[in-house]
DNA sequence: TAGTGGTCTAGACCACATC
DNA sequence: ATGTGGTCTAGACCACTAA
């Protein structure tokens, strides 16, 4: 590689606000690579080119893309696997059911939860779910409204709100009748890869309505988790709000 | 270097469990160094040897030490800054203020509490928390109940509870003079760093007692939050049992 | 056996901070 | 000018997987 690092040239010609003209070859190479998975050129779980031969098409070393490469592993939009080659990161894996999910029974026994579908129509969303998703005005929305149950008692009542134009043709039949993950099914069926969330946690009284469905009093304390789903860059693709019942489960968090 | 991967020999002799014997050269010193770190070799804030020194020290090249380093600096053992060297991360940057709480205003302001002190004794601990903090029977504890507020409204009530070996003389006159993080006195005074963290997270019924010094009614929905915190070697150091009052606040949450 | 990712080396040069 | 971390290279060998 000669001394010059800029691989976008194309790119290069003015800046009107002060971003950044440079960036490492890695970082470069990361961009190219991040986009071509939103573009959908490679298959969610598929294989992407190995590093000797990503080298060689960016004429850069190994090590240089093999940087790149970490980074999107520890982004978890890849996973690396000795011997086989590199992946891009599905929510197929059973690993990763329920991978935003932080609800665990409070004895150390693994989470199974059965579903219940109560609700799924296309509509208007509310001006509030409109602003968090983006939504132009005038936009439908499809929403969904669901049940969890650990041993048939509720602990979680979903409700998802999804952007109308990706989930045209998203009904309660299709969704009675998916096995797995939501997100796999989202990614499988609707080209909607979920990357990252954000989750803001208040504690909230029942209102008898919500309460009913989950079988505990009107007023009983439940976690209230509203969760923005973001797919490629950082579009926000869903908004789900849940009330957790945490009686006999509890919300947990790691902390770095 | 020669072909031996091996640089602890000393220890490479029984494995009566199914231990990995051999790890990459990079793990071994990342192991050495935290060891030290954790035997207290370099200041929290100070600055530890070059990554040139390293390698000579441990006969590697450069780019094994650097690896080792990266991770460090990934688990916040550690933080690089270019120019000047890698140093002893600390909780005194006011970057880290509350290093570990994830209770934000609603709106985008940053978090602005103050502190009051309600309570500081040493006693004999009640069984569970003795018991999460790994105490031997008999062992004494030092109990701090705090409140903190935003605006003169409280929205945390906090109770800690820490180990009384460590923790000798921590009294409420100390507590009151702290200027300061919390953790950042444990580890200026007491030389108790917190590495890392778990959290539970509930809805609960405010407490009489509770819902008086939050100032919100009996019964009202409070989050609870149980944190423990590790320092070196996933050792528990700290119990803290915290109301917040999420009608101004939320908890926030990443999901990567 | 061949191909993949994983580790390690040695050396070059760059960007930044300090004196 | 010197020393630090940050990037990049080229090549070697190891560990794992699969045909």
């Amino acid at each position: 590689m000669e001394d010059n690092h800029d691989m976008t040239a194309a790119e290069s010609t003015s800046y009107p606000e002060a971003a950044p003209s440079f960036s490492p070859l890695y970082q470069q190479i990361k961009l190219l690579l991040v986009k071509r998975l939103q573009a959908g050129e490679w298959q969610p779980g598929g294989a992407i080119p190995s590093e000797m031969e990503l080298a060689a098409r960016f004429k850069v070393s190994q090590g240089t893309v093999r940087k790149a490469i970490d980074e999107m592993a520890a982004d978890n939009l890849v996973v690396r696997r000795q011997g086989k080659g590199t992946f891009v990161a599905t929510h197929a894996e059973q690993a990763t059911q329920y991978r935003f999910l932080r609800l665990t029974p409070d004895d150390g026994t693994p989470p199974a939860l059965q579903r219940r579908l109560l609700e799924c129509r296309s509509m208007r969303p509310p001006p509030d779910v409109r602003q968090l998703l983006g939504l132009p005005a005038g936009e439908t929305a499809v929403q969904v409204r669901r049940l969890l149950l650990a041993d048939d008692l509720p602990v979680v009542l979903d409700d998802l709100w999804l952007p109308g134009t990706p989930f045209r043709g998203l009904t309660a039949e299709r969704l009675q009748a998916w096995r797995g993950p939501l997100y796999r099914m989202f990614e499988a069926e609707f080209s909607v890869r979920m990357i990252r969330a954000t989750e803001k946690i208040r504690a909230v009284a029942a209102p008898a309505e919500e309460a009913t469905l989950l079988g505990v009093v009107a007023g009983a304390p439940l976690l209230s988790v509203e969760r923005l789903s973001f797919t490629y860059g950082d579009r926000p693709m869903e908004l789900r709000r849940g009330l957790y019942h945490t009686a006999t489960h509890h919300y947990r968090n790691e902390l770095g």
